[in-house]
This record gives structure tokens, sequence and C-alpha cells, in this order.
DNA sequence: GTCTATAGCCAGATAGAC
DNA sequence: GTCTATCTGGCTATAGAC
């Protein structure tokens, strides 16, 4: 748990600079058409350098979800502190933020069907680890804000979950984006309202 | 205009269900981890003979979203033929049916960032002009909703569209239907409900 | 651990006989 | 037009010197 020698701080620091580069070509391209020497370029080391720290292109990924796990969590652990806030709330703040990452190009995407990545990330401890933590702490949220009335009693709480992780990774606001007429902020808040409320829009 | 000779018809015949194959393929493992061995060995024939046919892998996958954007107007020259249907109505409808196709396996899926593959679509003038087409009845009809307060008139026509289109090759349906737990039409019947009326769902 | 250089492989595309 | 066999390029991964 502690640090280490000033030696293994400096290689956590070119792991993180490492994971960071993987971070945004993720996506950036997608984890098909990011390639190895694109990163080694990217983070400025030899790319027979990277994998003496990665063993493999999906360990190199992996490591770029466990990242982003890991700040999901501390978002989630922020609103789950914030006073006076409904469920519903901090489901939406989260989703917020993460809508916020992906306009910003630091939501990684990755093809829900690449059989070797998958298999890597169903491997990884840390990874099902954060993906358990964070989806049940969303889950009870999910729940909560169902017996609120604040979430359609009709959705299953596992749809209602699985919507939300795909919204982090929609097509949607980098279209409106590339368009060039709106801002970051205006576009968030209309992807939210379409999320929650729906293309029909409130009717309260 | 005419269909030709009959040699012309087999050949026709032969594209045709390359064009189903590829259609599928891309549904099953999106362009990039699609081969063109898979498709040549799916459609029985040898590869060259494929490259008669189609220039490139991206001209096959061109075909294939021609051949969809195809039955997408047909199914949207139906419902403008409904009688004593709202323009939301029509619209939910063509969503219904979008999001069978995707659970049925038939709903080619693309990568919204394949640059070669982008740039032989925008070459395309069959595809560009059955998309705007398209494009343009479905904008008429979300214009016609935003005056009838069935669709959020806050919302830029422009945003639902891309909601609409993006809807289309969800990743939640699969995902749900991997659970196993639910029928084809409960899950469409919910993805379709999160899509208008959002999470929290009707609360007229 | 970092580099240069290269091995090995796979997939898109083509040659040339029939 | 269809086939078998092959070329070509790019990408992951590794060898081996320093």
């Amino acid at each position: 748990m502690s640090k280490g020698s000033f030696r293994q701080q400096m290689l956590q620091v070119r792991e993180d600079a490492i994971v960071a580069s993987v971070n945004r070509l993720l996506a950036e391209k997608g984890f098909d058409m990011m390639t190895v020497d694109e990163v080694a370029a990217d983070v400025g080391i030899a790319k027979a350098s990277l994998y003496k720290h990665f063993a493999s292109k999906e360990a190199l990924a992996a490591a770029a979800m466990v990242r982003v796990l890991q700040r999901t969590q501390e978002v989630v652990r922020l609103q789950s502190q914030r006073a006076g806030a409904s469920a519903a709330d901090r489901l939406r703040e989260v989703a917020r933020w993460a809508l916020q990452e992906l306009l910003a190009g630091e939501m990684p995407t990755l093809p829900a069907q690449n059989s070797t990545l998958r298999a890597e990330l169903m491997a990884d401890k840390d990874y099902l680890e954060l993906l358990m933590q964070v989806s049940e702490q969303l889950g009870e949220w999910i729940v909560q804000a169902q017996a609120d009335g604040q979430i359609d009693r009709a959705l299953p709480p596992e749809l209602v979950l699985y919507t939300l992780y795909a919204r982090a990774c929609d097509p949607v606001p980098a279209v409106l984006k590339a368009g060039g007429q709106y801002g970051d902020a205006q576009i968030v808040d209309w992807v939210l309202a379409t999320c929650f409320d729906g293309l029909a829009g409130r009717r309260a």
C-alpha cells in the first residue's frame, strides 16, 4: 500500500501517462482503429517499451476502462454525500458528468462485440470489482427513484441501468457537437432531457 | 429500367444474396470485425468472385446500407398512408420496426468513426439520396408532432432525428435479450417507452 | 527499461488459368 | 465469372543490443 521507492513512483507516473493516452485514443477512434504504434507515438516512447508495462493491446484498453470506472466511482461517491438530493437527482448528475466526459473526448468507447477484449475484461478482477460496486450503488438509486415515482416503475431496474451506461457512449452528442451550432452545456442539457423525460418531454 | 436478360437476372439474384449476407454479418459483428472471407464463405462463393461484384469491403457495406435504407423508406411510405394516425404515431411505428429489425439481427451497425467507410458512403449517390428522402419525411413528422405537443418543442428537430437513428443501433436491446429473461415484444415496448417517454415515464 | 529492427500473422485485394 | 493461389501492407508482438 506504500508508494514504494522513487524509482517505482517514476514508473507509476509513466504508466499513468500511458493510460491517459489510451483513454483519449480509445474515445477518439475506438479499440479496433486504435493502434499500439499510435499510443507509443502519443506517449513519446518506443512500442517495445509499452509492452514492458502492459502485456497486450487488450491489457492497455482494460487499464483505461479501470481508470474510467475509478473516476466514475469517485463521482458516485460525491453524489452519495450530497445532502437534500433525491435518488433521481443523483442519477441525473452522474449521467451529466458522463455526458460531459463524452463531449470532452475522455470517455473510452468499447465495441460491444470484440471477443478478445471482452475476455480480457471479464478476467480482470479490478475491472469486475469496480463495475459491480458502481452498478450496485446506481441500482440502489434506481430502485429508490422508482419508489419515489421519479423513474418509471414499469421498467426493470436493469433496463434503466443498461440505458444509463449506453447513454454514456451514445453517438448523438458528438454528432450534434460536430454540427457546430450548439455549445457543450446546451447539448448536455438536451440529451439529459431526452434520456430522462423522453422525446415527448415532461408533461406533468 | 427493364430487368434485362435472364443472365442479368441471375446476377441480380446473386448480388441480392451477397448483400443479405453482408447485412446480417454487419449486424452481428460490425464493420471492423466482419471479414471478406466470412462473407464469401457465408454466400458460398470464392472471395475473388465477390470482388467481381463489389470493388471493396467498403462497397459491400455501402450496398447493405442502401438496402436497409430502401426497406426503411418502404416502412415510412406505409406509415404515411395510414389513416387516422398522428405524426407521433407514425414516428413511433417506424422506430418500433427498427427495433424489431435490430433484435432480429437484421440491422447493420456501422462504426461512427471509420473514415474509409464514411468516405465511401458520402460518395454514394444512392445512399445519400435515400438518406435525404427518409430524413425529410421523418423531419416533417417531427415538426408536426412538435406542433401537436407530442414531441418536446424545446428540442431541435435535428436532435430528435439523430436520436431516432441512434436508437436503431442501440446496444441496450441486445444486452437485454442476452439476459434471456424477456421476450422480443416486451423489450421493444420498454425501449420504445424509454425513447419517447424517458426513464421517468409518462406523467400526464 | 529503453531503444531499433524484425518476426509472424492476418485480412484486403489481385493474377491468371479455366 | 468462378476458381485457386498469391501478393501486399499493416498491425501485434518480440529479439537482442545497450
